[in-house]
DNA sequence: TCCTTTTGTAACTATTATAGTTACAAATTA
DNA sequence: TAATTTGTAACTATAATAGTTACAAAAGGA
């Protein structure tokens, strides 16, 4: 199971892509998601780092840096999610036995498969798709 | 991401499917693995809840509940795993926000829709499949 | 019947990741 | 130059996983 990075930052960005007056504080959107402006703050630096939003200190945000039809879930999953890999294998099995010797590989070819998978889906899916539901 | 449970759980039916003599115990599965019996004891337990396995004490492991193209990694995925949810959402949002009042729902039909997705790649996989990679 | 072996499970520790928090230097705007 | 906010480091709390120890209960076999 993902942490919640995904989730908290796709937060963030609906509220900086719907906000009416600019700029807006890390105080502010922190009191959309009822948490602590620091732990915003770190996420938007992962997605300032990704070149999704605009930032300035004295400031706040200063917006989107694309269009939200131009930021897809797949983008924020990549610049937030250090953990990436949907199912974690076991290692150090043991080499002797014909099944520990390759598990490992044969687990590694079928997982990617499905996060390849994961991947498209999140890559279909824009920052736009998801705010016309708050409209 | 998934913990290693679905994945020692492949390990330890891979090896029950392929072994030469029945019975087999927690012991010999284990060194496999490189891992304590007790935790392989732990995941046998709920696989011969959902009927993959059967075990007797005494003997050990004797074989597997039905044959191995008709037991898919879902199955399995079902069996072993708790924390099925492949993203999480951040919950106590701020209601009095739109965003915030409308996030959680917005967020849990989008990922239901990848869950799905994936769980219907799990179930296309059987253990058969992974086991005439060690042959 | 009784001995032996193994499961099944409880209880515990160690480790790691996430989430949450505090604090403050550095940047930057007005 | 003063005020404000980012950006980040350092820390705590919490929870989940993995690993370990221990032992009662089950059950096969002599």
């Amino acid at each position: 199971m993902y942490s919640t990075k995904l989730s908290v930052s796709i937060h963030i960005l609906s509220v900086i892509a719907l906000m009416e007056v600019e700029p807006i504080t890390s105080d502010y959107i922190a009191s959309s998601i009822n948490t602590n402006p620091a732990l915003v703050r770190r996420l938007m630096s992962r997605l300032k780092k990704a070149k999704l939003i605009t930032t300035s200190t004295k400031l706040g945000v200063t917006g989107l840096a694309r269009k939200s039809e131009d930021i897809s879930l797949l983008d924020v999953f990549l610049a937030v999610e250090d953990q990436r890999d949907l199912f974690s294998i076991h290692g150090n099995t043991n080499l002797n036995c014909p099944i520990g010797a390759k598990i490992e590989g044969t687990l590694k070819n079928l997982y990617d498969n499905i996060q390849t998978a994961t991947e498209e889906k999140l890559s279909a899916i824009t920052l736009a798709d998801i705010t016309k539901e708050f409209i």
